[in-house]
RNA sequence: GGGGCGGUAGCUCAGUUGGUUAGAGCAGGGGACUCAUAAUCCCUUGGUCGCGGGUUCGAGUCCUGCCCGCCCUACCA
């Protein structure tokens, strides 16, 4: 990193993995898109010409089951999947210069590019492969999708890969009485052709460029090297058989494919692309360009994809090779993984219903290291680490000193503070590299340890002594003068990870916090904005009130190829206990002609939104199909949210007589299980029923 | 099955190329203060550094065996 000795400014692209448009963002993703904000922020605030180019990942098998599943087209799906992760991404204060999808023209252009130069490299090789496919829609299915006993142990509810009872690995063809998830047939054999990248020919480039500390962290060079590069390499499977959601191989009549993984990491370029386009920039300047720096971050799971095939596939195309591949390790919720039954699994949105983004960026920030360590996120911790560093040490510096010189502003002149800012100053710059290596907890360490110093002085300083006395008022300005200094330097150093905290300290000074060297110097003879509170705490029942609901959400229909091992097992004995019947006695016997009067019908959510005044209800259109859109109120609040209804298949009363309620007209009714508050559970329809169906 | 990483005070972790009585923050205990979102400040109690061998004048730090935990495992080991 030489180009990191001298002071001109660096050109950083950056990019984070991209997120698959195959569901929602949960706390796991927010550790790697937090931790690659911060560097982003970071780099900018330092002066440096740095882009964050992310996109959606789009293609392949799953997206299109998703797409099936929610009756839509695969583009629709991707389309809204975009816009609801850019929402949460907003929501923690996550800021990229461009935001585009892997399926895109741009992207598509690119993989051309790319696929030509593979192929002038004699690298692509074509040979038959034996797979399985579903036997209803004909596409092929990945290991994933294959589900039956395991070969050895005849463990049930096994995927195509290996078993995690026993821990044999084997192939999907080998499964004992294998089901395909995307119909729930026994799926049928096959034989097609498949495009093979051969890059064992870059094997000694790979053995040089995975060297350890280069580009890489050491444990991952030492995995890569001792694993993957002591043989030769296999055969890069970069082809999948139509029908796929992709784009389809040049020059093979849209019989093939390519791989997810052959073009998602491509569209960091094509992203590029479209940024350049934007932003009157040439992309060559950025991919093909010696002074660009370009860091990827990425999860310990996606490694091989990252450090393997893409160097190989940028080095022969003739583009830049990756800087850095900053690659982290996984989150667990107090010690273990996160869990949808524990409400651990908590998605980026249920958080941001309650809790402060704030909290969850400098945790991370606090805990996070460069290296591959998983990080656990103990709420207990949580609390105590956001209370004590952040309101009762950082906050309480300007909340004990601002209100004294509100009136009278800043001194002239920065008195002497025993060499206490100067110190801080002088720390900047450890601070920064931790930064820079991505030591984000050691740098938390660091500007703790600022506040650490800057509260005793105000202790000895007596502030408030110093208010009694109207001859001293000089002297109280001085102090608060450096209490506040203090104050905003440690902001400034927090703006990569509190960039809205820093934002409010910029408009207490009057001077928006813009650079890293706004840390070098104090701010004199200036009025101050009215103070106002900067952060609460962390409360208990928030957190609680999230796990909560990141339980209710889970409890959620699942469709009938989707259930879990559990419920497929057949050594699973069901114990249902007669308590719901007993609560609620089965009503006199009714007629089939009493029954047909009552007109159930399969209707779509389209919309799903809070009744600000309603304590329980939430509104929601429901599609029968065509126009025919009713408006109902749902009882349904305490246990949905908006967001994870819309698109979701429901059973209505179609024919019940409108009612008028204090927020509309509700016109029928959506059928639902339980017993009442958070405690309802919705009727879903299994995939493959369409809106306005009878239910007979 | 294969592999990666780790096991240091109650908790979260630091411990540089092996070197004097093993550190920090939080929690706990005692005291001070009352400006502050019951915050802050001072003092303080906690550790056979997973277990056993070995190398060395000297090991938390290197080697080795074992135990435990977490994680990864591409059409694959």
């Amino acid at each position: 990193m030489e180009s990191r000795k001298n002071n001109s400014p660096r050109k950083i692209l950056v990019t984070a993995a991209l997120p698959y448009a195959n569901g929602p963002i949960h706390i796991g993703h927010l550790v790697e898109y937090i931790q690659t904000d911060i560097w982003v922020r970071f780099q900018k605030l330092r002066g440096h010409q740095c882009i964050f180019i992310w996109a959606d990942d789009t293609h392949g098998t799953a997206i299109m089951k998703s797409a099936r599943d929610h009756q839509c087209s695969e583009e629709e799906f991707i389309a809204r999947m975009s816009t609801e992760h850019q929402r949460d991404f907003r929501g923690f204060q996550i800021e990229w210069d461009h935001y585009g999808s892997t399926h895109s023209d741009a992207n598509r252009l690119i993989c051309h590019e790319i696929w030509s130069a593979l192929n002038r490299a004699g690298l692509v090789v074509k040979r038959q492969v034996v797979e399985l496919f579903d036997a209803e829609t004909g596409e092929a299915l990945p290991d994933r999708f294959v589900k039956g006993k395991c070969p050895k142990c005849l463990s049930p509810g096994q995927y195509g890969d290996n078993c995690d009872k026993c821990g044999h690995t084997y192939r999907a063809t080998d499964l004992v009485e294998p089901i395909s998830a995307l119909s729930g047939k026994p799926p049928v054999e096959g034989a097609t052709d498949h495009f093979f990248v051969r890059i064992e020919e870059l094997h000694d480039f790979l053995e040089d460029w995975t060297a350890p500390g280069v580009h890489l962290q050491e444990e991952v060079s030492n995995y890569l090297r001792g694993h993957f590069l002591s043989e030769p390499l296999r055969d890069w499977d970069v082809s999948r058989p139509a029908p796929y959601f992709g784009f389809t191989i040049p020059e093979t009549d849209n019989q093939h494919y390519w791989y997810v993984w052959f073009d998602a990491p491509i569209g960091y370029i094509a992203s590029t692309k479209e940024w350049c386009d934007l932003n009157n920039q040439k992309l060559d300047d950025w991919w093909r360009n010696d002074d660009v720096e370009i860091h990827h971050f990425l999860g310990k799971d996606i490694q091989y994809f990252h450090c393997l095939f893409w160097p190989a596939m940028l080095k022969t195309a003739g583009f830049n090779l990756p800087t850095r591949e900053h690659i982290h390790g996984f989150l667990t919720v107090n010690g273990e993984k996160m869990s949808k039954t524990k409400g651990t699994f908590i998605k980026a949105e249920t958080y941001l219903r309650y809790l402060d983004p704030a909290y969850l960026r400098y945790f991370y920030a606090a805990k996070l290291g460069s290296r591959l360590d998983d990080i656990d996120l103990n709420f207990n911790d949580f609390k105590a680490k956001v209370d004590t560093d952040l309101v009762n040490k950082v906050v309480n510096l300007a909340s004990r000193s601002a209100k004294f010189v509100e009136a009278i502003g800043l001194s002239p002149t920065y008195p002497d503070d025993g060499g206490l800012f100067a110190q801080a100053a002088a720390a900047g710059e450890r601070i920064a590299e931790h930064y820079e290596e991505c030591e984000f907890s050691q740098a938390m360490r660091l500007i703790m340890e600022l506040a650490d110093r800057a509260n005793p002085f105000v202790e000895n300083a007596q502030p408030w002594v110093l208010h009694k006395d109207p001859s001293k008022v000089q002297e109280l300005q001085e102090v608060c003068t450096i209490a506040l200094n203090l104050f905003r330097q440690i902001a400034i150093y927090l703006a990569p990870v509190l960039p809205e905290f820093a934002e409010r300290v910029g408009a207490l000074f009057n001077d928006p916090i813009v650079s890293w060297k706004q840390s070098q110097s104090p701010l004199v003879g200036r009025s101050l904005s009215k103070f106002t509170h900067l952060l609460k705490r962390v409360e208990l029942k928030d957190i609680e009130a999230m796990i909560e609901a990141s339980k209710q959400t889970e409890a959620t229909p699942t469709p009938a190829h989707l259930i879990d091992d559990a419920t497929q097992s057949t050594t699973v004995e069901w114990q249902d206990s007669d308590e719901a019947l007993q609560a609620e006695p089965l009503a006199a016997e009714c007629s089939i002609d009493d029954f047909a009067r009552v007109d159930l019908r399969v209707a779509r959510i389209i919309e799903a939104e809070h009744v600000p005044e309603a304590k329980k209800l939430l509104k929601l259109k429901l599609s029968l199909g065509g126009d025919n859109v009713r408006t109902v109120f749902a009882g349904i609040k305490a246990a949905y949210e908006p967001a994870q209804l819309v698109g979701r298949l429901v059973v209505m009363v179609a024919n019940l007589k409108p009612r008028e309620m204090k927020f509309g007209t509700s016109e029928g009714m959506v059928c639902a299980a339980g017993s009442g508050g958070s405690e309802v559970y919705l009727l879903a329809a299994d995939s493959g029923a369409v809106p306005g169906q009878r239910v007979h």
